[in-house]
DNA sequence: ATCTAGATGTCCT
DNA sequence: GGACATCTAGATG
């Protein structure tokens, strides 16, 4: 039988003005959430938010809780900025950088309902199923196009845009995944209900 | 549906 | 050498 209800496919959500540097530069948990329902752009290609995770420096979990290295700098720059790092030896991952320069947080950006450049992201990914382009963190830079190129861009700045949501999302949080400290902490966040998150969450 | 192995950059001991 | 903010393909219930 079909479903009662078919959710309406990932429609182009009208979008709002563009978020300036400066809307990064505060706390992590403030800023993950409310980019929930934001949309990231790269070169007019992506979609909207619709999970993420907060990492803070005093966060076992996070990169730069061991100090900086090569690789975590961007971490410690100013907020604003994309930090990009290989995953597992395989794949990108990309986070926006908060708070204070020197406060080395980001939040990394996990998931995404496709909604600009289908196309170029079915080609990026070699599939077409909508669902699998942007559902995880290593899958939306591929769709995207972010490598390790983008790091230290600034998200104000092309070929980054992020445009603030026009509309105020529910959300629902939970652990965060495929870490092994601090694993208790709910500092993931959702966009409750959307089929494109890379795992459920409750709601 | 869950599981496993394998891809391998960067940081750690 | 081992762990890791992952993903895929193939095997198995």
């Amino acid at each position: 039988m079909a479903r009662s209800r078919v959710p309406a496919a990932a429609s182009p959500a009208k979008l709002g003005p563009l978020l300036s540097r400066r809307f990064f530069a505060r706390s992590v948990h403030e800023v993950a959430p409310e980019l929930i329902g934001a949309t990231l752009l790269v070169a007019g290609v992506g979609g909207l938010i619709v999970e993420v995770e907060a990492y803070h420096h005093t966060d076992p979990a996070a990169h730069s809780y061991g100090g900086e290295t090569p690789r975590n700098r961007v971490m410690f720059g100013p907020p604003g900025f994309a930090y990009v790092y290989r995953s597992y030896g395989i794949h990108w991952c990309v986070n926006f950088v908060c708070e204070a320069e020197g406060s080395a947080s980001a939040v990394l950006i996990r998931a995404l309902a496709p909604t600009h450049g289908l196309g170029v992201m079915r080609k990026h990914r070699g599939l077409d199923d909508e669902r699998s382009l942007c559902s995880g963190p290593g899958k939306l830079t591929q769709a995207l196009g972010i490598t390790i190129a983008h790091n230290g861009a600034p998200l104000d700045i092309e070929p980054f845009a992020i445009h603030r949501r026009t509309v105020e999302p529910d959300i629902v949080t939970g652990p965060r995944i495929g870490i092994s400290k601090a694993i208790e902490l709910p500092w993931r966040y959702g966009l409750k209900g959307s089929r494109f998150l890379s795992k459920a969450l409750p709601g």
